[in-house]
Formats: structure tokens, C-alpha cells, sequence
DNA sequence: GTGGTCTAGACCACG
DNA sequence: GTGGTCTAGACCACG
């Protein structure tokens, strides 16, 4: 009935909890995974698959209800609103390109030789690349959709 | 007397505001641009440049100081350990690879192909690296120097 | 659910109270009368019992975790980490060394004759090595367990 | 012209060091190395013996004053009062044993053997007592004549 | 001037 | 309920 997200927490980054929930689907919906009139999991299925307080769920779909992305229909689930797309920000493509243009200039200048900047990249992508749970579903690799379309 | 720092706080990144101070300190020292025995502003000096409460300040550069990379003077000021760049480095480095992973996570998470996401590293990397600029007038960047030499 | 701790601040001792708080709690996990896992007071419980500001806990409370004694779980309060006997040991047997150096200084300063003082040594560790009540009763001389078992 | 004081300070102790300064001309009084009509060194020349700034023995000389063991003499100098003994407090002797006492009761408590704390104490006494500052002068080790007696 | 501690009170994130 | 961060303001120790 709803489309599955692979949500991934991480206690070190120093984010809140819900940002990074929110970020995440926000990102499912500029790469076009996720798109208007999809329904997201219910609050209390995604709080128990990620780990966290369904009252932390709560507050990130609040957030994303706020900026018009998500729509709350009581006693339905939520869904991705019309302007879904529109609101969620400018092309990931260019947006990835940019983080990791910061990412490598910061590092070289912080004395880093390019070729271990290269290594560590390769070992993060093979490692994540070969995980079990991103290995299968291909081009949208941490989608899965379980059941129909929208309501 | 000291070397003024160019602290700019993000509200919207939702990292807390110490942690960012912390964080640019760092990234100051690991890039060579503070260097042991130099003296950082004081803490209400830092506070009242960036706009926030002394405390937090005082909170950053605490942390700091636990981490071994400042020294704080009682009466006197707050200076640059001497191992503060291997501290810093060992910090930089963890962190680095945290900020790398999730970036590659998120990216294979949204659809990238493990060798399209290589791709735009290595371009990024060579583009960079490649460049002049950073060999010379990238070592102090966003520092100048307030007053006389180190103490 | 939690250990109720006696702590006890001496406004005269011219230590400021968060180290007097660390100090004291240290001073339980050292003899055994608090152990790993155990849950502490909570940061306002312990403030209100003791009657300072939250703040000066927070203090105290952050910078156990930072020696690895405490760890701090969010919403759900403050335990005593796997390794909290052992870290606490090293730092009590540096303080236990200052002290005794301290003691011996300021005997000899005050013209006491070595020997003197090591017989005023010899006489205590013997008379109170030698008293049972050490083995039995004391291993948990201030704690009273509030509630049920430990979490 | 003045007894010349070995004062010593200790950073780890948590104590401020107006106050440990405090203490160990106290403890002089106490232990009858000093007494009443003596002079004591002035605030310049205690000061820059011990490190620290003039203010700082101010400031220990002010509670001192206060209290009414010392007196302080425009122009000539710091002395200790008529009564300086009977105010410095009740036996030394007895103050150490006390101390004693409760530092080894303490140490057993957390479980050092008799042995250990015995050696530990043997250790200290023979490396303080024979440093040489202390070694000189005998029963008052570390006190020196100066000049002649009280003015 | 410098850093260090503490209070009173607020609001946030999380369970 | 729990801990975490921040403010405004005070006073202390030290140089």
C-alpha cells in the first residue's frame, strides 16, 4: 500500500533525529523515487523500522507537512502532495555535485593527497555498494514498493 | 595579540552553535592556518563577534580543550596546544571519513550507480587538485592577524 | 528504578560543587556501591536534592561521560558505563596519590620527622585494616535503592 | 628580617590558590612555626617566589587579616597577630591524624590492601623527605630565619 | 583584562 | 518524563 524508504540514522553526525528523517525523504523525492500522491509509511511503521519514538517521526512528517510536501489525511497515512517535486528543492544531481566539490576542496586543503581522498572513496563505495540491503532493487536500489499505487 | 577567526554560525544546519565554532576552530588548525602557541580570541570576544551568549563559547572551547587541542590560561587567554594539529588531524580525519560515508549512502540510496558516483569523485578530485590556487594562497584563508606575533 | 546517592556539598571547601558532586559519585562506583548499568538520579533530581542549578549537574553529570565513567542516554537518563569501575579506579588512584603527597608535603613542611609520620601511617592502615566492620557493612554505606531493580 | 615561607602550590587540586596559600601559612601558626610579632615575607617577594601575581597574595593576606591572624602594617609589612595561635585553630596534630584517618579508611574502603596503601605512603615520604629544600634545616625543614626577630 | 562557576529560566529533541 | 542547548546576568580567581 505504501512505498518502503531505507531510512538510516546517524548518532554521530550531531543532526536531530527527525532532520535527518526529514532530509532523507526529502531526497527520495528530488531524485524522483518518491513522487506526488505516493504514501509514505505510517508514523508508527517507520518509528519502529528505523529504531525511534514514533513521536520523532511525528515531528519530521509535522516538518515536512509544513513545507507542503507531505499531506497528513487523518485515519489514511500520508501522502506526497501535489507540489511535492516542486517544493522539495533544486536538482540533486546538481546539489550531490556540489557537497562533494566542497567535501574534495576542503580536504585537499586541509592536506590530504589526492590519491587517499580517491582510496577512501572507493573503499566507502565499495563497502555501501556490495551492502545486502542496497545490492537488490537495482536503479532505485532502496525503494521497494509493497503495495499499489496511490489511494 | 591574537589571531582573529572568521566563525560564521548556520542556523539552519541544525548542528548546535558550539559544535560549529568547535568545528571551524579545527578545521583551522588542520589546515595549518592556527598553529600551536597561537592565541585565540577570548571567549567573550569570540562570543560578542559571532552574536552569542559567552557560554557557548565557553562550552566550545571546553570541548576543545578536553580534546587536548586548546589550553586554556586562566587570566591569560586560550592558546593553541602543542600537539593541537595531530589532535586536530586525528579529529578531521574520523569526521571526514563520516561525512564521506554519508554521502555515498545517500547517493547509491537515491539511484547512483556505484561507478557514476566514482565518476564525479574522481573528476572533482583532479579539477581540484589540479588547481594552483590551492598550493599558495589557500594556507590562511580566512585569517588575519590582530596585533603583534604569538605570545 | 534509580540509586538515590547521598551527596553530600561542603560550601566550605573551596572545591566548586560540580567537583565535589563528581568526586562523591566516583567515590561510589570506586567501592562498589555503584556498579555498571546502574541508573543514576536524574540531572533535575539530583539538582533539586541537593539544591543547585540543574546546570552545575549537567557539569558534573558531562564530564563523568567524557571520562567514560557515565553515559548519557537521551530521554532516558544517566547509567553507569561497562567500564565505569575501572576508569574510576585510575582516576581515584591519581587522586588518592595527590593527596598522600600533598599530606606527607605539608607533615615534613611543618617539621614532623619522617619517621613520625610513618608511624602515624603504620598505626592507621593496622587499626583500621584490622576493624571487620571494613568487609562487611561498608561495601554500601550510603545508597538506598529506590524502586525496583536496575533498568 | 622576615621567616621565609616554602609555600607550594598545587594546579590538580581543584583549590584556588589564594587559598592554598591560605592554608599553609596557617598551618606555620598552627604547628608554631610561626608566631605571633613574626613577620611574614611581603606580598612582592612571597608573590614572585611562588609564581604567581601579587594580587593573588593579596588576596590571601586579606582573609588572613580578616580573621585576625595577621596584621598588616602601612608600610611595613605583614605580622602575625597577638592571638594569631588561639585563631589558627585547634591542634595540628590532631588535625593531621584526622586526616590520616580519614584518607585511609577511604582508600581500604575502595579497596586498596593495607600493603599497597603502605608502600604507596613509604614511597612519598622518602622522595619528599629527601628533597633538598626539605633536608636542611631539621625540625622546622622548612622554615629559614631571615633576619632578626619581631619588630 | 582573562577564564571559571553558578543561577534562573527558557525551549528543544527524544521516549 | 529524560537529557541538551542557549540566554542574561552575576560574582569569583587570577594577571
Amino acid at each position: 500500500m505504501y512505498k518502503k524508504l531505507h531510512i538510516q540514522i546517524e548518532d554521530q553526525s550531531g543532526l536531530p533525529v527527525y532532520r535527518q528523517v526529514m532530509d532523507q525523504i526529502q531526497q527520495y523525492v528530488v531524485t524522483g523515487a518518491l513522487e506526488s500522491g505516493d504514501q509514505l509509511p505510517s508514523i508508527r511503521e517507520l518509528a519502529s523500522q528505523i529504531g525511534v519514538n514514533p513521536q520523532t517521526v511525528v515531528k519530521a512528517y509535522g516538518e515536512l507537512e509544513h513545507s507542503g510536501i507531505l499531506e497528513m489525511r487523518r485515519g489514511r497515512g500520508a501522502f506526497l502532495s501535489d507540489g511535492a517535486r516542486a517544493l522539495a528543492g533544486i536538482d540533486y544531481s546538481r546539489q550531490l555535485r556540489e557537497r562533494i566539490h566542497s567535501l574534495v576542496r576542503e580536504a585537499l586543503q586541509a592536506g590530504y593527497h589526492p590519491e587517499q581522498l580517491s582510496d577512501i572513496f572507493e573503499e566507502m563505495i565499495e563497502e555501501i555498494g556490495s551492502s545486502p540491503s542496497l545490492r537488490e532493487a537495482g536503479s532505485e536500489p532502496d525503494l521497494k514498493i509493497i503495495g499499489g499505487g496511490s489511494p
